[in-house]
DNA sequence: ACAGTGATTGGCT
DNA sequence: GCCAATCACTGTG
């Protein structure tokens, strides 16, 4: 049921009618998850946030007033559980300035810095330090603006499947950065995650585990199928 | 498709 | 000083 067919325009099927409290800055058919849906276990959530929508509001250009919105559904994510786990940046309860947003509230925005050059977006959950990677994303509103963003350091222009396969390449097209750690995504319109439309709901069975990418010094906790795809899916980064 | 490699810097020991 | 929850490019199959 992963597979829908059309696909790419740069369309949505509205579900509600409206945004919540009638705003008008924020996408009209986008329903903002909030606290109930975030203040679950760190792999419940990361399982749950299969299929929902990222929502960036963001200004056309710099200097200019005009708002546009970004969007994508996310399709692959990974769980940080803290404590035990010992990939996780606040493994034994480890606290420092960077990671504070992974102790924060369910629902609090997680971005840090890798590599000197890239950024990575987490989700905190329910449970001591825990928190959900987005590794990628299908790219639904905003596709021109997310690919000026992804093409601008490189030689070549950026397909479709690959302007949000990977988590510092949807940051990079979705605007995601530093200003944006501690963002509660419960609240305010230029950062949110959002209910799926019909169209977009994801049915149990087509979650696929794995283990998590890039933590191979994590000993034991290397090979724990902690990473959550949808099966079958294109935009996922590692099959 | 897949393997090897350089880029680049903040955060932590 | 070391290294990372990565990416892009190149060369090879």
């Amino acid at each position: 049921m992963a597979k829908r067919k059309g696909s790419s325009k740069e369309s949505c099927e509205c579900v509600e009618s409206k945004s919540p409290k009638g705003s008008d800055s924020g996408h009209p058919c986008l329903k903002r998850l909030g606290n109930e849906f975030f203040g679950q276990s760190c792999t419940e959530l990361a399982k749950q946030l299969l299929g929902k929508v990222i929502v960036r509001n963001v200004c056309e250009d710099s200097g200019s007033a005009k708002m546009l919105t970004l969007s994508a559904r996310i399709v692959e994510t990974e769980a940080y559980l803290g404590g035990e786990d010992k990939a996780s940046h606040s493994h034994k309860g480890k606290k420092t300035e960077r990671n504070r947003a992974m102790f924060m509230s369910p629902g609090t925005a997680y971005v840090y810095s890798i590599y000197g050059m890239y950024w990575c977006f987490n989700v905190s959950s329910a449970g001591e330090g825990a928190a959900v990677l987005i590794r990628a994303a299908e790219p639904l509103d905003g596709l021109e603006t997310m690919r000026k963003e992804r093409s601008a350091r490189r030689k070549t222009s950026v397909k479709t499947k690959e302007l949000c396969n990977g988590p510092s390449k949807l940051c990079q097209a979705l605007r995601i950065c530093k200003q944006l750690d501690r963002t509660d995504l419960t609240a305010g319109e230029q950062f949110y995650i959002a209910e799926a439309a019909d169209r977009l709901q994801v049915d149990e069975q087509t979650i696929v585990s794995k283990p998590r990418v890039g933590i191979a010094y994590a000993e034991e906790w290397t090979d724990k199928p902690l990473r959550f795809f949808l099966a079958n899916n294109v935009f996922v980064s590692v099959k």
